[in-house]
DNA sequence: GAAAGTACTATGCATAGCCAAGTACTGGAT
DNA sequence: ATCCAGTACTTGGCTATGCATAGTACTTTC
């Protein structure tokens, strides 16, 4: 039982929010998807990503498309479709439920 | 892709940290545990609680005590170890980076 | 052409929550 | 005394996701 792993454990469920986040603000390729997150000090490697974008994609809550890049490979850069935008929406209120109950609970004094 | 599995997924880790808070509060058992839970609207299931509550257990951050009921069987009430409130503080700080990081991305501007 | 940098893919592992099925104990009803 | 319902706890298998690792592919630079 250590406090790492608990990390890891509590990111579960977590990085989908940030990247459809991330995401709704307009069409964007992995790897800036990967610096914002590191930037935010959400922890997070490729393995992950890319992975998590292909579920998304794959469930209908992504689109993307191939761009050339002007300094080296092609990128693909993901929007999300209408689904995914009811998606992030329900997803906000769970977060935001999430983080009320564990308030709650930190709190609660003695009864 | 569904939003009760995310939901199960975000879960993952937050429910150690809210159980921990509430042994830190003073001895416990197992089922007032579950109604607390419940009433802060987060959702845990016995085979869910039982089993953390063991591995808790087992990795020294948690003590328990047979204790007789006066209305029904024998119940195990836990109190944290010194290294279970160092652990919880760890996980404080964690859960609150994690808050941090999400608002982070979520109130980013376009930039 | 080779090397380095960038972008993406694939796979297996570890972990924790969920589901379901059980065991055990106690008090109350018959 | 026995049975049943309620309460408390145990166990094991399944699922999904993050991580680690090892690649493939494309482009630019030397």
């Amino acid at each position: 039982m250590n406090l790492e792993n608990t990390q890891v454990q509590m990111r579960k469920g977590i990085l989908e929010y940030c990247i459809l986040h991330i995401i709704a603000r307009g069409e964007v390729y992995a790897s800036d998807m990967l610096d914002e997150l590191t930037a935010a000090k959400m922890i997070v490697v490729e393995g992950t990503l890319y992975p998590l974008l292909t579920r998304l994609k794959n469930a209908g809550l992504l689109e993307y498309k191939w761009v050339e890049s002007k300094s080296g490979p092609p990128r693909k850069y993901y929007t999300l479709t209408e689904e995914g935008t009811k998606f992030l929406n329900g997803l906000t209120e769970t977060w935001e439920d999430l983080v009320h109950s564990t308030q709650m609970i930190k709190t609660k004094s003695t009864s």
